[in-house]
DNA sequence: CACGGTAGCGGAGGCACCCTCCGCTTGCAA
DNA sequence: TTGCAAGCGGAGGGTGCCTCCGCTACCGTG
């Protein structure tokens, strides 16, 4: 463990370090970031890319050059957004036991319930991701075991389980109403018998 | 309402009334059949189309004059599956309403859970998944039902609710006993408080 | 059985995308 | 100002998608 002063280590940095220095690479780099989301948000992660440069006004070069697997590009565009995700957890610090953990959990789930990218993207295997996924499980951790603790969540599940579940929950195909429906369905079974 | 005794329509009629007269046409029809589903089964449902027919010793067009868009190859691939899922809600017709649906819910995680393809399948929009859903929808609705009335189970869900929440968290990539224990618990949020 | 019409065949071809490679350009340190 | 390496970008080879249409061979009819 690191002090708490220590600036907290993100996955973030992992991608930042990958940033070129020269002034007009680091100008196309963003571009192509930005190009790729709004075209990931248009069509999915299995847009084209030689359109994403396109858009960026770039060669299809210097995309691949910055990123050379699709998912370092995925990746790049989305960290950002799951680590919002993880810092969810702190919100709900001063909730009781219960409400804090369903607060979570549904915030977590309108957050990523409307971007079926997001969940996917979070499923990836990869480096990045998995200290995503990681940090994730560090913030909501606490969450869970304190209602576990005061004996009102049951016990035979750890954080890892509960993200999952939601987050299939959230994935599927529905209206919001009924997405919201399932979601605390699914959260209701998490209840101490 | 039909008769009882009346052949049951189903989904599947959609699909053999595609079937081409011709003794050769079908031969070729057969096999597109079985590469197919043999190059799904290994790649994925995007598995390439070309090789699909390859596969089957055709020509690229014999496959398309017979599915002329990827999305009926799948289905003629999956919806004896998935008609076959439907069937599992009779299998436990004699049970007690609790033990009825849970143990009908588990049959199902069963049977789709290792194919995340099926899954897939099942939420496409399309006519003939639309039938296969509705003859699904009308298998389960009478084992929840049931299980409401007697009021073991929440009664604020209906069975596409249930049907989609259990079919999202047996999605979710885990290993069988992590996917075992989230679909348990999800069911029991379906437990009547 | 012979034969004609037609259902069915299959692959060439046009298009889009993937990714690599390498000769040219340009920012920046000295 | 200048030299050079970091960076550019697009041509090109490969693969897959899907359409189109001249040819093949099944099968109903006489």
């Amino acid at each position: 463990m690191q002090p708490t002063e220590a600036p907290m280590s993100t996955a973030l940095d992992t991608i930042t370090a990958k940033k070129p220095r020269r002034a007009d690479a680091l100008r196309n780099y963003e571009a192509l970031l930005a190009a790729a989301r709004e075209a990931f948000a248009a069509s999915g992660t299995d847009a084209s890319l030689e359109d994403v440069a396109r858009r960026a006004g770039v060669g299809i070069g210097t995309l691949y050059r910055n990123f050379p697997a699709r998912d370092d590009l995925i990746e790049a565009v989305y960290v950002s957004e799951i680590e919002a995700l993880a810092a969810v957890a702190d919100e709900v610090r001063n909730d009781a036991a219960w409400p804090a953990l369903t607060r979570w959990l549904d915030r977590f789930v309108d957050y990523i319930g409307t971007k079926r990218v997001l969940i996917e993207a979070m499923n990836r295997d990869s480096e990045v991701m998995a200290a995503c996924r990681t940090a994730m499980y560090e913030a909501g951790g606490p969450v869970l075991a304190r209602a576990q603790a005061e004996g009102v969540a049951r016990d035979d599940v750890d954080v890892i389980d509960v993200v999952r579940m939601v987050a299939g929950v959230a994935g599927v195909q529905a209206d919001p109403d009924q997405r919201r429906r399932l979601v605390d369905v699914a959260i209701d079974g998490l209840r101490a018998r």
